[in-house]
DNA sequence: CAAAGAACCTGGCGGC
DNA sequence: TGCCGCCAGGTTCTTT
C-alpha cells in the first residue's frame, strides 16, 4: 500500500474528480453506491495517505476517501480507452479531470471503497493499532503490546488492532529474521528477542517498500507492474526449500489459521 | 476482554 | 475434460 500511494501522491494530487462509477455495489457496503458517487464527485483530491493498509485520499472539503484492497485488490492509473485487461474484474471507476482514472480491478470482491467525513474520521482510525514505521515504535512499546498475551507471536502482530500494516508475508519473514517461532506465546517473548524483532518488523517492510511490494499472484502498483520483494524472500512461500541461513528444510504450518513458513531450527521455540 | 473459528468471494491448482 | 477439495496478500462477525 506504500507503493500505491508514493506513486500516486504525485499524479493525483491537486486533481478534481470528474465522475464515479461504481461498477459492483458489494464494494461501498454497507453504503450505497449513489452516495459514494454523490460524495465524491466534484472534489478535490489535496493528498494521499496510508494509515496501516488502507489508502486514504484527503479531499477538499473535509472528507476523506478510504480504500483497501483486501487479497486482490488492484488500484491503478488508467488512461481510457482502458484495455481488456484493465476491464477484467474491474469495480470502480473514478475519472480525474486530466482524462486519466483510478480504475480499482479485485477478482475475490473483498476490497472495499468508503468515505468519512471529519466527525467519523477520529473514531475510525482510533481503534488501529500503531504504525511500525514511525520512529516511536520500538522495543518498549512492542514489548508492552505483547505483555501478557497467551496467543502466538504471529497473529498478534497480524492484529491490526496492535500493530497495524502487518501482513501475513511480512509476519512471517520478520519472525524468520529475529529467530522466533511463530508458535510462541506472545507474552513469553524475552527482551532481547523483542528487540530483534522491532529491528526485523521495521527492516521487513522498509526492504519490501524498496522493492515496491510483494507480487505472488495478483498484487500489481499502480502502471501494473510487479513488485520483486516475493524474489527475497527467505521463508514465505518456500517450505521444501533449504533455509538460507542453515540450511535445514523450510517447513510449513498452519497457525492462527494461516499458512505459515519457518526454519525448525532458526526460529526458537522457547 | 482475549482468542479462536467461520464467513465473506472468486479463481487456480492438484488429485482422481 | 470434469468435478472436488483445498488454498490464497485480509477483515469482521460470532462464539467460547
Amino acid at each position: 500500500m506504500e507503493t500505491i500511494r508514493r506513486q500516486l501522491e504525485p499524479e493525483v494530487s491537486g486533481r478534481k474528480i470528474v465522475s464515479v462509477r461504481v461498477i459492483d455495489p458489494l464494494i461501498t457496503e454497507p453504503a450505497l453506491p449513489a452516495r459514494l458517487t454523490r460524495q465524491l464527485e466534484g472534489r478535490k483530491i489535496t493528498g494521499v495517505n496510508r494509515r496501516g493498509k488502507y489508502l486514504r485520499f484527503d479531499l477538499d472539503n473535509g472528507d476523506t476517501l478510504v480504500l483497501h484492497l483486501r487479497m486482490t485488490g488492484i488500484l491503478t492509473r488508467a488512461v481510457p480507452p482502458l484495455t481488456a485487461e484493465e476491464q477484467k474484474y474491474l469495480r470502480l471507476v473514478i475519472e480525474l479531470d486530466d482524462g486519466a482514472q483510478l480504475i480499482f480491478r479485485d477478482s475475490r470482491r473483498f476490497g472495499k471503497a468508503l468515505l468519512l467525513t471529519p466527525a467519523d474520521s477520529a473514531d475510525y482510525w482510533n481503534k488501529m493499532g500503531l504504525e511500525p514505521l514511525e520512529r516511536s515504535f520500538n522495543t518498549a512499546k512492542l514489548s508492552a503490546l505483547m505483555k501478557g498475551r497467551a496467543r502466538p507471536i504471529k497473529p498478534a502482530l497480524m492484529d491490526q488492532h496492535l500493530i497495524a500494516g502487518i501482513g501475513n508475508i511480512y509476519a512471517d519473514e520478520a519472525l524468520f529474521e529475529a529467530g522466533i517461532h511463530p508458535e510462541r506465546p506472545a507474552g513469553d517473548v524475552s527482551g532481547k528477542e523483542m528487540e530483534a524483532l522491532a529491528k526485523s518488523i521495521k527492516s521487513t517492510l522498509r526492504r519490501a517498500i524498496r522493492l515496491e511490494g510483494s507480487s505472488i499472484d495478483s498484487y500489481r502498483d499502480t502502471r501494473g507492474n510487479r513488485g520483486r520483494f516475493q524474489d527475497t524472500f527467505r521463508v514465505h512461500r518456500r517450505a521444501g526449500e533449504p533455509c538460507p541461513r542453515c540450511g535445514k528444510t523450510i517447513e510449513k504450518i498452519k497457525v492462527g489459521g494461516r499458512g505459515t513458513y519457518l526454519c525448525p531450527r532458526c526460529q526458537k521455540r522457547r
